[in-house]
DNA sequence: CAATGTAAAGGACATTTGTCCCATGCTTCA
DNA sequence: TGAAGCATGGGACAAATGTCCTTTACATTG
């Protein structure tokens, strides 16, 4: 459910304490909003410490969150190439640290650094084999099911992340969201 | 809804014909079924004609459509580095004329092709970007709102694909798609 | 040619999920 | 410190979707 990257995240922070490259520490306090959806930025970011929600939002100001983004996931990468708009937002949930860098750093390091490359195209090819089952599950599963994976995934996560959030994640509303919680409590019992 | 890739189609037919690397062309009659979801492979296809599914199945049956991959779509590309199984399924819908190559040899391009280390990247980013507010999408809006949207990307797609197919791709039941079909054609008339 | 299988359409009912409320407790901030 | 705002929890009802079943038409095959 938190998404991470360790050997992205160690390989990065080798690049910055290298200095070779121009990439640079940038630190955002909880709930800053990093991206806005449909916007053009010109950098990429990997987290370093924190966590982060990357989220799309529909004109009925419905959010859906796509990942949680933790240690060592990059963002703002997709739009690298042809200079895109962002399809999501990035909001920090905690207090967040991270490197950062431009488009014209980050070509150049896939160009230049191929052990780069090689850690890119597996975090991008993660991306979409993590995707392609979550949405898949959510739809066939009932709610509670995926309650239930999710604590199995990360034990503490109604503790961590807000009520609205995972609803928001799962893709149901607030209200089904407490209503399966209640149900898994009076079963299960210790959720 | 059906996704192509001018730019590598072009470009993989480009490097087969130079025969610099070993690409074979491989093609296969409608049905069949090219991968099994969870089995381990060693090959990469590029989509050159034709038109298949990449899906899901979960234990009780039910399939999730990802993606419907027409010319220039590449499939098997994501278990490249670590030899991982496939998440899906995948079977073509209409006859397909595919170039394959190992996974050595895709890997062999990636590091030594830029041009081809580039498009893959973008690819996989499309990938990325592509499945994100589809899915968003499909959850935030009722369903005869999704049919109306793709009919508009492809006008055609109630004659070309199966409903059966049409339904796990939207990820509602052949019951549902019928419900909503009937409702567009009583009001708008001309579905 | 009969037989079997499969896609499509839809009726009837059950279940799930959403919508719209209201209430409570906690935090924030002027 | 009082007011406002927000996260949480849940009742009551409405709407959307799924399940199960039956029918029809058409293709495939022994």
């Amino acid at each position: 459910m938190i998404r991470t990257n360790p050997e992205l995240a160690a390989y990065i922070h080798k690049l910055w304490s290298s200095r070779d490259y121009s990439i640079q520490e940038m630190d955002f306090n909880a709930k800053t909003i990093i991206f806005e959806q449909d916007k053009r930025y010109g950098k990429v970011y990997v987290i370093r410490e924190g966590m982060a929600k990357c989220y799309i939002s529909d004109e009925n100001g419905k959010d859906f969150i796509q990942e949680f983004l933790g240690p060592g996931m990059e963002f703002g990468e997709l739009e690298v190439f042809d200079n895109l708009t962002t399809i999501c937002s990035v909001e920090a949930i905690q207090n967040l640290k991270t490197f950062t860098m431009s488009h014209q750093t980050y070509q150049q390091l896939l160009a230049t650094d191929s052990q780069f490359n090689t850690l890119v195209i597996k975090a991008l090819a993660n991306k979409i084999r993590y995707k392609a089952p979550r949405h898949s599950y959510q739809h066939s599963y009932p709610i509670e099911d995926n309650l239930l994976r999710l604590k199995k995934q990360f034990p503490e996560f109604t503790e961590v992340i807000p009520k609205k959030d995972i609803a928001n994640y799962i893709g149901i509303t607030p209200r089904s969201l407490n209503r399966a919680l209640r149900e898994l409590k009076d079963k299960h019992n210790g959720f």
